[in-house]
Order: C-alpha cells, then sequence, then structure tokens
DNA sequence: ATCTAATACGGACTATAGTCCGTTTATGTC
DNA sequence: GACATAAACGGACTATAGTCCGTATTAGAT
C-alpha cells in the first residue's frame, strides 16, 4: 500500500496525521469533537478517557489508537490556538521588520502569555507528559518555544539592545514562570489577567537588562 | 481521650505528626523505612503504593491512614533534608548577620538549589500534588521558599543594594526555574551540576539587578 | 484487671489510564 | 468485483492510585 505523503503539520507537538485511514480519519474527529463537547461542562482534569469514547460512539482502544495518550490528546485540542499562535509569530504581529528585537520578543511572549493562560487547564495537562522523566522539555511544543524566544535575544543581544547575557539560560527562565498552573493560582487569586500580563512583561526586562555585578566573594 | 500536644514541626510540608498511638507511629516508620529501601533500588516514579505497603508488611489502607497520598509519602521522605535546609537557613549559613542581603539571598539559592537537585525526583513527585488545581502554589513548602526569597529581595531593595523591584513576582520567577524536572533534564543532558548552579546564580542576579527601561510604546 | 470508646488495621473495592489481541474494514491489485 | 493485507476497531484486561468498612488494638478510666 502506497501512503499519501500529507504535509507535515508539526506545530506544537501535533501529531502529524500521516494519511490516516477514511475511518480513522472520522474517528479521531469524533474523538476530538466529543472531548470538545465535554470541555464545555466541565475542566479538561475531570474528564476521563472511557467518558470520551463512549461519548465519541468509539472503543477506548480506538482513542488509544488516535491519540498516544492523554496528553496527545490535550496537545490535538490545542492545536488550532497553537496555529494562530505560531502565524502571528510568522507574521511578526505586524510590526515593523526592522523593530527593536526586543519589541518582537515583547509581542511574542505576550502571545505566548495569552496562549499560556487562555489554555491553562488544558496546558497543564499536556505538559504532564512524562513527568519525573524531564522528557517534556525535549517535546517539540516546547523546543519551539524556547527556540523561539532565545532567536528574538540572541538578535537582541548582538543588536546591542541589551548587555551580554546566557540568552539560553534566560530563556528558560522565562519559560518557567509561564507555567500555566502558576498562572491559574494568580488568576483564581483575583490578579487579573491584565495586571498579570504587564508585571511579566516588566519581569522579563527586568531579566534581560540585568548585568551581574558580580558583587565580591562571599 | 486526651492527646497530647506536640510540637508542631511543619517545615516543607512534612505533616505534623500529632501524638500517633504506638502501633501507627510503629507503622508511620515502617513505611517510611521500607519506601526508602525501595528507593535504593530504583526512582520513586517507579514504586507502586502496594509494593511499599507489601515491604513494610503492612495493608495498602494503613499507607493511606499514615500518608494522605502519594505525594504526602514523598515529602515525608524529604524532611530529613528539609529540615537541614531550614536550619541551614536559620543558621543564617554561617555569615554575618551585617553582610549584604544579596549574599544571604545567594547563600539560600545555592542551598535551594542545592536541595531540588539532590532530591529532583522525589520532589517532582511530591509537587505533582494537585495538579490542575493549582493548589500546589498554597502549599507550605512552596510557601516558605516564598517568603524566604521574598523575605531577602525585599531587604535588598530598602537598603539599596538592587533597584527597586517587583519583588513578589521576581520571587516567583527565580522559584519557577528551580523546577525538579528542568534540572533533571539539563543534569541529563551532561550540565555538570557546578555549572548548572553557577548559571542559575547569574541568572538570578541579572534578574535583581535589571531595570525597566519602559522601551517606548509600540 | 476490665471496660469502653477512640483509633487504627487490612484488604476488598472503585475509578481510571493505558495495553492486548481476535475480529472487522478499507484500499490497492488483478 | 474478488482478493489480499495492512490498518483499524472495540472491549476485555492489566496496573495502580486511592476509598470504604467490618474487625482488631490501644489506652485512659474505674
Amino acid at each position: 500500500m502506497v501512503l499519501k505523503k500529507s504535509v507535515k503539520l508539526e506545530i506544537l507537538g501535533q501529531p502529524a496525521p500521516v494519511a490516516e485511514r477514511k475511518d480513522a480519519a472520522r474517528n479521531r474527529q469524533k474523538i476530538l469533537e466529543a472531548a470538545r463537547t465535554l470541555l464545555k461542562t466541565r475542566p479538561i482534569q475531570k474528564i476521563c478517557m472511557d467518558e470520551v469514547a463512549k461519548t465519541a460512539g468509539v472503543g477506548k482502544g480506538t482513542v488509544y489508537r488516535r491519540f498516544e495518550d492523554r496528553a496527545s490528546l490535550c496537545r490535538a485540542l490545542l492545536h488550532e490556538d497553537a496555529i494562530r499562535l505560531q502565524n502571528e509569530v510568522l507574521a511578526g504581529f505586524g510590526i515593523p521588520h526592522d523593530a527593536p528585537n526586543l519589541v518582537h520578543l515583547a509581542h511574542l511572549i505576550d502571545a505566548l502569555f495569552d496562549f499560556a493562560t487562555d489554555n491553562a487547564s488544558l496546558l497543564s495537562e499536556a505538559l504532564a507528559f512524562e513527568r519525573g522523566g524531564a522528557k517534556r522539555y525535549d517535546h517539540p511544543a516546547h523546543v519551539w518555544q524556547r527556540d523561539a524566544i532565545g532567536r528574538y535575544l540572541e538578535r537582541a543581544v548582538k543588536n546591542d539592545e541589551i548587555p551580554p547575557l546566557d540568552t539560553v539560560a534566560a530563556t528558560e527562565m522565562i519559560l518557567a514562570a509561564l507555567d500555566p498552573d502558576l498562572l491559574t493560582w494568580h488568576l483564581e487569586r483575583g490578579t487579573t489577567k491584565t495586571t498579570l500580563k504587564a508585571t511579566y512583561q516588566r519581569l522579563w526586562r527586568a531579566l534581560v537588562t540585568g548585568s551581574d555585578p558580580c558583587r565580591r566573594a562571599y
């Protein structure tokens, strides 16, 4: 059997759907649809896979054949938003190309922030993938975000927009602070999204503009 | 029945063992011992609660009566190290009391870093507590670390050691980057602990010494 | 020593993620 | 259209976290 080559759309971890058989594709859609329906009634953490299967009218085995695991299903549910995010990045947020890299970065981080808060519950579940094994940091979703931020930071340094800096480490710190559970915690305690976002913008700016005074031995 | 009042030792989330009956106390020890024995053979993620129960020679119900859940057991296993950590902090790391707050903070963060790397696997499991619900950020373990860092940061600002700063937010960013899974990831990829720690020290210093230039509207 | 009530025990039970495998279906070939 | 076979289906099965509850133990009171 010759598989039709399908365009690879590896975006934020969406499993590239390589030429599925018709029934398989249909079931994939039924499952996603079922999940989305259930998501309207309660957060993903309260939805079990059997229920998704039953709602979709397929067997549990089918769910797990279409989606590697629970986290994988969550990632697929995030796909649309992820596409939008990536398109915004590719389009450069409508900013002049020659705008300072820090401005680009500000927009990128804003977008990542929105993505994280708007999808906190799904993301939390999606990231739980392989806890303790630390594999999550090798996941395309994470790698992509890291690359995007890192690129701008490097350019900003080269361009003398900010002092020299360990861009790799800084990138990771910026991303770590975007932990969906942390954001959720703040929002649940009454901080508005706007405030939180502003705080966050100030924070990463402080990080990348900071110097290391290496204040004496101790 | 009158309970003997026991000293409350609420450290890093260790459940204060309030006057247990003799059999209960004995079983608590048996369970901890069993867990530690098993931990010598493989990481906590590969050990199931039935096994702990069986090894300890008690029923599963007993395990769950002594320890609220898996995460709770992990926290108990971290207790000794947590005590040491707290004592170091209380002792001020043997630094002169009038040393700059940033120096104190450097030692604190070093200690937190060591604690996180030395206990990464247990911590990862312990923190997994209540994912998606964001309750982990209200946990005594986290609150304690936050307070400790926050206190030094505030003093450092008041003392003009660093420019004004959103100390609360900065504290959270510093802690977020200490994610045990992230540290594990680096260590697994060959970064030495020494290097990683040095990088981390530079990073938080950059953060707290940074300014927010508020570069133009965009 | 006995009594009694609070406390604890243990293992069967439930819930749920994820696997396995015998049966069914789609699809390219003749 | 019939055939062969790769792919997919579905639900029973396994593994494991956490609950429940009838029975057993402890410890203060008498």
